[in-house]
RNA sequence: GGUCCUGUGGCCGAGUGGCUAGGCAGAGCUCUGCAAAAGCUCCCACAGCGGUUCGAAUCCGCUCGGGACCUCCA
């Protein structure tokens, strides 16, 4: 609990690095922005649901009592504003012959099954806006009662001008309000709006739309920043402690969320807005305007142009911790092949230490190693505290691994540190690489039977290579390592696998 | 055009006034029947030009390059 304190958040809005206190002590309200469930998700997606899952990990480990809300968009917004009466799930729909909400459910199911395969902890409450139709017209008229919203031809707008004179519109975003009135865009349906600014809460429905609902305005659809006003305000309150989600939803998402909310609810409703930055492909933005999306089946299968191999969601996981979350990230299959060998000497190494045992008692016979090692777990939570820094979290435990080798090779000894600073190291590895960081094993190997075999051919090898038979034991080695299999004589006769 | 971010060694990426980041790749050595793994050592970079400072990759200015948002977007 005492790292509660501790921690510092960098804040989008404030644009600085702020201390994080709770609202409520010892509970965390959070909020992210999930999927829209009209296609299947991509590498990018990936890094917010990482980001954010290791955000809320670490809360919880700080001890927080965390409600993590994480939203579903199956509700379809419209293409662009005003342009199409058309919403992206109802045309695809059509394409592909699917009911749409049968559609929804396919991607939703896919998009589940990517969260399994990176690991990530379901959130709290994962709800859906066709869930929240009702929530969201419910807070729409609050707004027009308060008389910053207007009906125009059977949609309503959330009247910005207006907003903005007692408000601060714009300041999470970096946005200055005169220069977005000026903009004049010549988009059909405009003329619905009192100004260019001012955005949809409500959108009146095309006769041609699948889904569709009744309203106090008519039928239509909600506009697309209001779902997640009336649902987090719904699960976390009028004032809650943190929203995350990608840099690119800054504006005009975020920014028209603050509005509403604060109109709606009499408070701003986020103390920290915490944004994670994109990953890049050839130094480009991932996105469907750039046709350079990898999908995260594609991912998984190496099934695509821009890559040279399939990646395990584990390296990509890993990949993604290894830098800052408000850094760009550039994709290149380099990188992701450094990754994937990083992880596995990391993996390798986090492995052999469980398997250490300390002398007990041992008071440490190399005291600089000694403090050494607990300087650089000391710094594990200094650096998380320190806007989660999870890839200088990472650097240390590298640091680290060349020391865990030697103790298992026999080169340092293990009596080198003591006793209690070896278990704290076991214990300080584990909650970062599992618990906070949520990696796991790559394969997924060891069943009884395997093991059973392995160690008969483990057996075998051995009474070959003492009799200086090494056609056999070579063969065995061989074998194996092309079944995927590999091998490995240790320091002092003994052999260790893995399954690649 | 406006707003903002950014430019680190072969590649990826931390860091941010003085102290080796780290990973991957590469070279050498040790260990080893061979191999793999592992250990040790080397490769010591911060776009360019000025300025501030005892001292700058880190602060300021300019130049050049890259990007994001301003429209759906993680």
């Amino acid at each position: 609990m005492n790292n509660q304190i501790s921690l510092k958040v960098y804040n989008s809005y404030s644009r600085q690095k702020e201390a994080f206190q709770s609202i409520t002590p010892g509970h965390v309200g959070m909020y992210v922005c999930g999927p829209t469930v009209s296609g299947e998700s991509h590498l990018g997606h990936a890094r917010p649901y990482i980001t954010f899952d290791v955000v809320y990990r670490y809360l919880q480990q700080l001890g927080y009592k965390v409600r993590y809300v994480r939203n579903i968009t199956d509700a379809g917004h419209f293409e662009e504003e005003g342009r199409e009466a058309e919403d992206k799930i109802s045309k695809k729909a059509v394409l592909e012959k699917l009911e749409p909400m049968e559609l929804v459910q396919k991607y939703t199911n896919l998009y589940h099954w990517a969260m399994e395969q990176f690991n990530t902890l379901k959130p709290s409450i994962e709800p859906t806006a066709t869930g929240h139709i009702v929530e969201q017209i419910e807070m729409i008229k609050k707004i027009i009662e308060a008389g910053y919203a207007y009906e125009s031809n059977g949609s309503v707008y959330f009247d910005v001008k207006k907003y903005a004179v007692s408000h601060d519109y714009g300041k999470l975003s970096g946005r200055v309000i005169d220069e977005l009135l000026e903009t004049t865009r010549e988009l059909e349906g405009q003329e619905e709006k009192r100004d260019s600014a001012d955005f949809a809460l409500w959108k009146n429905a095309a006769p041609e739309h699948i889904m569709r609902w009744q309203s106090p305005w008519g039928v239509g659809f909600p506009g697309w920043h209001i779902e997640c006003s009336a649902m987090a305000t719904k699960y976390l309150g009028a004032e809650f402690d943190i929203h995350g989600g990608g840099m690119d939803l800054l504006f005009p998402h975020h920014e028209s969320e603050i509005a509403q909310s604060t109109i709606c609810n009499h408070t701003a409703p986020v103390r920290y807005w915490i944004h994670n930055n994109m990953i890049t492909i050839n130094g480009r933005k991932m996105g469907k305007s750039y046709n350079n999306v990898i999908k995260l089946t594609e991912l998984f299968s190496g099934d695509h142009p821009e890559l040279s191999q399939a990646y395990h969601p584990m390296v990509v996981r890993f990949f993604i911790l290894q830098s800052h979350y408000r850094s760009t990230l550039d994709f290149s299959n380099e990188a992701l092949q450094a990754a994937e060998k990083g992880l596995k000497r990391l993996w390798d190494a986090y492995e052999k230490l469980q398997a250490l045992v300390a002398e007990p008692g041992s008071t440490g016979t190399d005291a600089e190693l000694g403090d050494k090692v607990k300087k650089l777990l000391t710094e594990f939570d200094e650096y998380m505290n320190d806007d989660f820094g999870t890839a200088r979290v990472l650097a240390n435990m590298f640091e680290l691994v060349p020391v865990i080798n030697s103790m298992k090779d026999g080169i340092i000894a293990v009596s080198a540190i003591s006793a209690d600073t070896l278990e704290w190291m076991k214990k300080q590895m584990k909650v970062f690489v599992e618990d906070i960081f949520g990696l796991k094993a790559v394969n997924e190997a060891d069943n009884e039977k395997l093991k059973g075999v392995m160690d008969l051919l483990i057996a075998i090898r051995k009474e070959a290579k003492t009799k200086k038979d090494f056609v056999t034991s070579d063969k065995i080695r061989d074998e194996l390592a092309r079944l995927g299999i590999s091998l490995k004589d240790e320091k002092g006769g003994g052999m260790s696998w893995a399954v690649e």
